[in-house]
DNA sequence: AATGTATTGTTATAATATAACAATAATTGA
DNA sequence: TCAATTATTGTTATATTATAACAATACATT
């Protein structure tokens, strides 16, 4: 069985996106005794400004206008406080951030990443995970984390390709 | 069904697998029109000394002892040349590379990579491409390229594990 | 309020990667 | 062969991504 989060459907209700994201976050934070600072719910905000993987220093800006004038330290701090907790996912093929769609329990990740939009769509499957726990359990490998990254076109894409 | 190459048997035969890599490397150049200069077989051979992904700024000493005084473009250059060729992979989340094992056909890349020895293994699998496939069809997605990490720990470092 | 802990600020720098152009080597075609 | 073309490498500078180290501030507990 597979699910997949709305990304690629730019119909799609983005606020409800964003206030999911803050109310899990504000609920695990809550569950792990961890404090939701301005600094870290803005990060926050600003990863889930869109479905595309953002990277560090292209939020340092956005902090600004917010009248957050922080340094690099600070904007991967806050990446990482969120990145613990399961709220967002690092991209490692493209240094890039980008929110969890469904943090309530945590979850190996995997990404379907359109290369002309740049959107980032989490696929949760099972189905996949079986598969990967069966390669690791065959090779007596602990399997710990996973990166998994299918770059591509998007649907909406393919259509206008030349 | 599933292989893997033998990367996490320490007992292996490398010399083996370098040999074999270099072979593969001055058939492909060959097939495509392309030259193994002094510096992309260096680089190849480097790659290749170990199952262990190897960073850009890791092979520039390495270069610097067989004599080539090389800046990082070059080493760049040459780690870019192997890759379009498909004769190394480019571990992600490691910014590091690798040796492809089966560089016969261009194929999409999975890894098992020990956080502990450092150790990447490939595994060829057709079974996960099939659920990848699958996936990206169910979507209208076209499936480009992959990147596949599955970080843990191999059975030689589960051994002696604290 | 006094203390300890967590968070953020600040400066400097490390690590990874590429742009731009010059120099050289290899290949091709007359 | 040799000039013209193309591919490769050299070189310098700089862009991009990430972290170390320590100071300052805010928060929490008593």
């Amino acid at each position: 069985m597979l699910e997949i989060n709305d990304a690629f459907n730019s119909d799609h209700n983005h606020d409800h996106c964003v206030s999911d994201a803050l109310n899990h976050a504000k609920a695990i934070c809550q569950e792990n005794g961890q404090r939701l600072t301005p600094i870290r719910e803005l990060v926050l905000r600003l990863v889930w400004g869109s479905h595309k993987p953002l990277g560090a220093y292209e939020l340092l800006p956005a902090l600004a206008e917010s009248g957050f004038n922080s340094a690099p330290p600070t904007v991967y701090r806050a990446l990482d406080f969120l990145h613990q907790l399961g709220l967002i996912h690092k991209i490692g093929s493209l240094n890039a951030f980008v929110g969890c769609s469904n943090p309530e329990h945590p979850h190996p990740s995997a990404f379907m990443i359109c290369t002309e939009c740049k959107t980032a769509a989490e696929i949760e499957t099972s189905e996949l995970q079986t598969s990967f726990n069966r390669v690791a359990k065959t090779h007596g490998f602990k399997l710990e984390e996973e990166n998994i990254e299918l770059l591509g076109l998007c649907s909406d894409c393919r259509g206008s390709e030349s």
